[in-house]
RNA sequence: GUGACCGUAGCUCAGUCGGUAGAGUCCCAGAUUGUGAUUCUGGUUGUCGCGGGUUCGAGCCCCGUCGGUCACCCCA
């Protein structure tokens, strides 16, 4: 036997059961994202790595060590897009839907970052994603937090809890920055090694790390929310009485900061204990320089991605609705005749309802092995057609199992073929 | 990238002290020539992840490697 083949480590196949929970969560982001006016945007997987490295920033992790690049033919560095931000701007930009205008776009699809794969963490994982441009208020991150809620909402995803913060404007960041380092460099000694490592390179990240020693000495650290201006202020402000007034929960966690570089003002992520180590279900925030530094005119903008696989664990967990995806019916035909028969009929049947799910038997067998494909496959009703029933223009009718309301299984029918149709009818209504 | 644990039939797993490779399930056939799901009978299914070492002999011990899971790190 040859050698077999396995997918490249990280990258899933999503097996039937589960692509119904993966199509209802596509539907339900489809609804949401609509309910507020938002077009969806198709983007390429694959992006000039310079426009991940300008964006995200040239000394995050994703970009030093966790983007899929590569050489093409030609020579240029292509890149397996780690988020979809970047290329969503880009494409506004390159399109011109950016200058001057607003513009409410949604995407979704796969993105890739080389991490080592664990549990809701994967090398090929896949985001839900929105981005306001042009609107440079406190009203839109309302809105862009309210749409993010509605979708969870939808899902049937409870016990996650809202997390807010805000970085300021550029200016007051590097100012909070330095007064950070300052307060760090007095306390180095009793930071973990590494805290002690971003102390330097990246010190808003020391403000989330897990280790307790390090979030001790965080207790009388400055915070930036103390070191806001007072447009960023007022724009915080707003935001929080904004979602009071929606009756969205929330909790401002000053510690929050995130790891993309591009991120300003606001920031807030959706967060579960209920997924291990990946607590973070959706995420995002304000970027309102990253337009400008990748060529546009100054453009305000705000947005979040969410992770899917974490959303279909949580939807898993929590045991919503399974999407009923099996077959209505299974025809089971006896002989060359009926055979050719059956598939006549299902074609007109499917012809005259469009949501009826059938299947029709193949590959022969007797009775009893057909009988047991159609209980296999989960079908309510099995038909049957044989040398009798088609020469009489008849089928016979057997229900499979107990119907929605736990009666008993009717007995068999033999019904005319003009008779299925309410029959039918009446299954496709449940 | 670092660490811990785990890899035996399509699936879930057992395998004692190093001594012939097992069970359940699934699938197929029959009991039942046209009646599933229940029952009974029979049958198919293996590079014990891969490579090397120790040994008379390795699924079991040792080394390496690949893969999986979880955690660190990072993030959605």
């Amino acid at each position: 036997m040859a050698k077999r083949f396995q997918s490249v480590r990280g990258f899933n196949d999503v097996l039937p059961p589960d692509t119904a929970l993966w199509q209802q969560l596509h539907a339900v982001a489809a609804r949401s994202f609509a309910a507020y006016g938002y077009g969806e945007i198709r983007l390429p997987l694959l992006e000039h790595t310079s426009l991940f490295a300008r964006s995200i920033g040239e000394v995050t992790d994703i970009v030093e060590k966790e983007m899929f690049s590569f050489q093409d033919r030609e020579g240029d560095s292509l890149t397996l897009r780690p988020e979809g931000t970047a290329s969503c701007v880009r494409a506004g930009l390159e399109h011109g839907l950016l200058h001057n205008q607003q513009q409410r776009l949604w995407y979704a699809g796969p993105m890739f970052r080389h991490e080592r794969p664990q549990a809701g963490r994967y090398r090929q994982f896949h985001q839900l994603g929105a981005e306001a441009y042009g609107m440079a208020g406190p009203d839109i991150d309302l809105e862009i937090i309210a749409l993010s809620a509605r979708l969870l909402r939808g899902l049937g995803i409870g016990g996650v809890r809202l997390e807010l913060n805000s970085l300021g404007t550029a200016e007051t960041r590097e100012r909070y920055r330095a007064a950070l380092v300052a307060f760090l460099e007095r306390h180095a000694d009793a930071l973990d090694a590494e805290s002690q490592r971003r102390l330097h390179r990246n010190p808003l990240r020391v403000l989330d790390s897990k280790s307790p020693q390090t979030q001790d000495v965080l207790r009388e650290a400055p915070t930036i929310v103390d070191a806001l201006d007072a447009d960023s202020r007022a724009h915080f402000e707003a935001l929080q009485q904004g979602l009071a007034d929606l009756g969205i929960a929330f909790t401002v966690n000053p510690r929050l900061v995130r790891g993309l570089d591009y991120y300003s003002r606001t920031v807030f992520e959706w967060i579960t204990d209920q997924l291990g180590a990946q607590g973070t279900v959706l995420a995002g925030g304000r970027y309102d320089g990253l337009v400008e530094q990748l060529g546009g005119s100054p453009t305000p903008a705000v947005g979040w991605a969410c992770g899917v696989e974490r959303l279909i664990l949580l939807m898993k967990s929590q045991g919503g609705v399974t999407p009923e995806s099996g077959a209505h019916v299974y025809l089971c035909a006896l002989g060359d005749e009926a055979g050719r028969a059956a598939r006549r009929l299902a074609e007109q049947w499917r012809d005259t309802w469009p949501q009826l799910r059938l299947i029709v038997n193949a590959g022969g067998g007797k009775l009893a092995a057909q009988l047991k494909r159609a209980d296999r496959s989960g079908a309510q009703l099995a038909l049957i057609l044989g040398e009798a029933e088609l020469a009489d223009r008849s089928i016979q009718v057997k229900s499979l199992r107990a119907d929605a309301s736990g009666a008993a299984s009717p007995p068999q029918q033999t019904l005319a073929w003009a008779e299925l149709p309410a029959r039918l009818g009446g299954l496709l209504e449940s």
